[in-house]
DNA sequence: CTGGGTGCAGTTTTT
DNA sequence: CTGCACCCAG
């Protein structure tokens, strides 16, 4: 198909021209060798990468198999593939015939993780056979068992030092911040997390481990944790986030993915090898995945990446920005070439007050002018959209407290409502840092809107814990398999005894409720303890060395489930999600091994040998692991998949969440937020000199840090379609000189605009 | 408008 | 434990 005919049955579904001879025409047109494409907030970057895909399947006619499509999050990941799907759907009512000869779902489009994934289980590679690839709450739960690093505290002493910092943070279950006694290790779920953090780093950092063990005595340490690690995640056939990643890219340097990549002469149509590699949000790629598409994309250079290197916002998980502002050196030091680069610069979502306060914003920051903080020759922002009137487009609201601020805003929204300004609330979004619906973060603004008769939609105030079914459900196992409660006496620590018993107690007063409405339920429970006592009895007196009960965490649980009010509760969807939730955490912590008998698995209650009871032993672990877990996580409700928020829902989020999405009236709440170096930033420096590619960067910390911010709240900003409006109480004025630091320019820059 | 005392709550994000 | 939001006295 020529270009003319694929733009002229495009053409009437889109709401921009297609021109071959604009910017974005040069994208979707650009034939071979590397290319990065810096697209601003609302460039329509997504999309053009799409027009692009598109281009290379209709009008080139590339292999759909051929082409590797990649993105940060599966939602953005879904996206793609669906306005694929529909542009793709024009084509063939036009050319039938085509559907026979394009495959569009043969095209290879997903998150980074699914592909390595999914490719790897095509290829039926060695390095990677059924593997059950953990999620955040597995990996916690493995590494607090498996790892030495957590078992062994001793041993692995000079590590804790090394990097105290990452022991500085508030406790939850310990109730204490920092580690204050270096005679004594950190506490377990300290160490757990620490020990994630540094594996993860040397993973995802692509670490050169031989530097790292002649770095010293505390780096020879952390290498042989890692070793061990991975050790145990092999033996029992585990994976972890990254190293998915790291297999991958052994199987991309091994014989089969060499035939992956290169393709297979005598089988094209299986193997037609790797033609185009196209990475959206490539701001947010880390030095693995960097390694990852430039191996993918090795026999032809074909190398397409997308990204807007302002709304970088994912240090934390080893993301590094500098993946998008040196791509051109990259392209040299593998392939010896040089990359071309493409501005996509006009706004076409926000009000052009908007697009000048966020372009203004960004540029009034001396930080942000250093060298290797943005990219070279990138040009501003400029407004492209229809939206016009002279309204004050960038506006912000003052309260006394934050309560009054709150209630401001809500009053605010009414009015909005009221003088069909907008038509429903979920025009509007709140933007802040933590939705958690207590006093200092997202409370009083959801109490507020509740008050002006408007419901938040706040799907990720992590109150998993709170809600009644799931206390209920935890309350009901534990008075089934511990009801006095002894097993907490083996939890060390008496603030963390304090806190876990708190809370176990809070789940059997819920438990004692929903028996209160369920005499079934209360039987159950009553004689299914009765049943375990019996049986630990009868075990005790037999001398039955085995501990095995015969009865599984899972038993029990789906019995629970099986009686009222639970039945009743399945009815309602969210309830069953959360339950669901519930029993997969059951289900990742009854899995876990043993680390001394094979065989044997969490799940299994254990008898004692010592008395008739359920093993103390087998309860401790159960507190200290699952149920500390459990309280120190936080859960989040369901989501609609599809829907941002709900009709007449408005919808409370954090910046990441909204990030990639647009909203008629943005507000944003907490610009006093303190530039700090955090552990991520640390981490980066500690680990840098050991980096297999050299960072051709340097900053000091406290400028990526103020970096970090001033990128945070342009993403927050540049959400805005027709109003931008910010949220202040006075004490986030207070001591904050205006033009002093970070926080102050980004107060002063606020006061430059309309008062509501 | 400032400073000290009191009371309460305790990041966030992804695969 | 630390840090902030808020209150009230000056």
């Amino acid at each position: 198909m020529h270009f003319n005919e694929f733009r002229t049955i495009l053409q009437p579904h889109l709401d921009y021209e297609l021109d071959p001879e604009s910017e974005q025409g040069r994208v979707i047109m650009h034939g071979e060798n590397p290319m990065q494409v810096i697209a601003g907030p609302g460039s329509g970057k997504t999309e053009t990468a799409v027009l692009r895909v598109l281009v290379l399947m209709f009008v080139m006619e590339i292999n759909p198999k051929s082409i590797i499509m990649t993105t940060f999050t599966e939602k953005a990941a879904k996206n793609m593939r669906d306005r694929i799907l529909t542009y793709a759907g024009f084509l063939f009512d036009q050319y039938p015939d085509l559907r026979h000869q394009i495959n569009i779902y043969d095209l290879r489009i997903g998150t980074l993780h699914s592909l390595c994934a999914d490719i790897m289980q095509e290829y039926r590679y060695t390095g990677y056979q059924n593997f059950r690839l953990m999620d955040e709450m597995e990996q916690y739960l493995f590494t607090m068992q498996h790892s030495n690093f957590v078992q062994d505290p001793e041993r692995f002493f000079p590590i804790f030092e090394q990097f105290d910092y990452l022991f500085q943070g508030y406790d939850p279950i310990s109730g204490l911040s920092g580690w204050r006694d270096h005679n004594y290790p950190p506490n377990q779920w300290q160490r757990t997390r620490a020990a994630i953090l540094l594996f993860n780093r040397i993973t995802e950092g692509v670490i050169d481990r031989n530097r790292m063990r002649q770095a010293g005595p505390a780096w020879d340490l952390l290498i042989e944790a890692y070793d061990q690690y991975h050790r145990q995640m092999a033996l029992h056939q585990r994976c972890d986030f990254p190293t998915i990643q790291k297999i991958f890219l052994e199987f991309l340097n091994s014989h089969v993915g060499r035939r992956f990549i290169e393709g297979d002469p005598s089988e094209p149509e299986i193997h037609p090898g790797i033609a185009h590699v196209i990475v959206d949000e490539y701001q947010d790629t880390n030095p693995i995945q960097e390694a990852i598409y430039f191996a993918l994309a090795r026999g032809t250079h074909n190398l397409c990446v997308v990204g807007d290197d302002d709304q970088a916002l994912y240090r934390f998980r080893g993301g590094t920005v500098e993946c998008m502002v040196t791509f051109d050196h990259a392209c040299r030091h593998y392939w010896g070439m040089r990359s071309t680069s493409r501005y996509l610069s006009v706004n076409y979502r926000s009000h052009p007050a908007i697009v000048n306060y966020c372009d203004e914003y960004i540029r009034s920051f001396p930080v942000m002018g250093i060298k290797g903080a943005r990219v070279e020759g990138k040009p501003q922002l400029s407004a492209g959209s229809s939206i016009t009137g002279t309204y004050p487009a960038v506006a912000f609201i003052r309260g006394r407290t934050i309560e009054d601020t709150a209630q401001n805003f809500a009053r605010c929204v009414r009015y909005l409502l009221d003088n069909h300004i907008i038509e429903n609330a979920n025009q509007c979004a709140l933007l802040m840092r933590s939705v958690k619906e207590s006093p200092r973060n997202a409370g009083h603004f959801a109490d507020a809107l509740r008050d002006q008769g408007i419901l938040p939609y706040n799907p990720r105030s992590r109150q998993f814990l709170e809600q009644e079914e799931i206390a209920a459900a935890l309350g009901a196992f534990v008075s089934i398999i511990d009801r006095n409660l002894q097993g907490i006496g083996g939890v060390r620590g008496q603030q963390i005894r304090d806190n876990i018993s708190h809370k176990v107690e809070e789940w059997i007063r819920a438990y004692d409720r929903a028996a209160a409405t369920s005499p079934a339920l209360r039987n159950y429970v009553d004689e299914a303890r009765q049943a375990i006592q019996t049986k630990t009895q009868e075990m005790f007196q037999r001398r039955d060395r085995k501990t095995k009960i015969g009865v599984s965490m899972g038993d029990v649980y789906y019995h629970i489930l099986a009686h009222e009010p639970f039945r009743g509760w399945q009815e309602d969807p969210e309830r069953t999600y959360r339950l669901g939730q519930l029993s997969a955490i059951f289900e990742q912590y009854a899995s876990i091994p043993y680390l001394d008998s094979p065989g044997s698995y969490r799940g299994d209650l254990r008898a004692s040998r010592d008395r008739p009871a359920i093993s103390f032993g087998w309860l401790k672990d159960f507190y200290n692991h699952l149920v500390g877990r459990l309280i120190a996580s936080g859960m989040n409700d369901p989501e609609e998949e599809d829907i941002i928020a709900p009709p007449n829902r408005l919808p409370i989020m954090t910046v990441h969440q909204a990030k990639g999405l647009e909203f008629d009236f943005v507000f944003v709440y907490g610009l006093n937020r303190d530039v700090e170096v955090e552990e991520a930033i640390h981490l980066e420096d500690n680990f840098e000199p050991f980096r297999q590619t050299q960072s051709y960067i340097h900053m000091i910390q406290d400028q990526r840090a103020a970096q970090d911010i001033v990128r945070f709240y342009y993403v927050a900003y540049s959400r805005a379609k027709w109003a931008l409006i910010q949220l202040v109480p006075d004490a986030h004025l207070r001591k904050r000189p205006p033009g002093f630091g970070i926080i102050g320019r980004n107060l002063q820059r606020f006061r430059m605009t309309h008062q509501l």
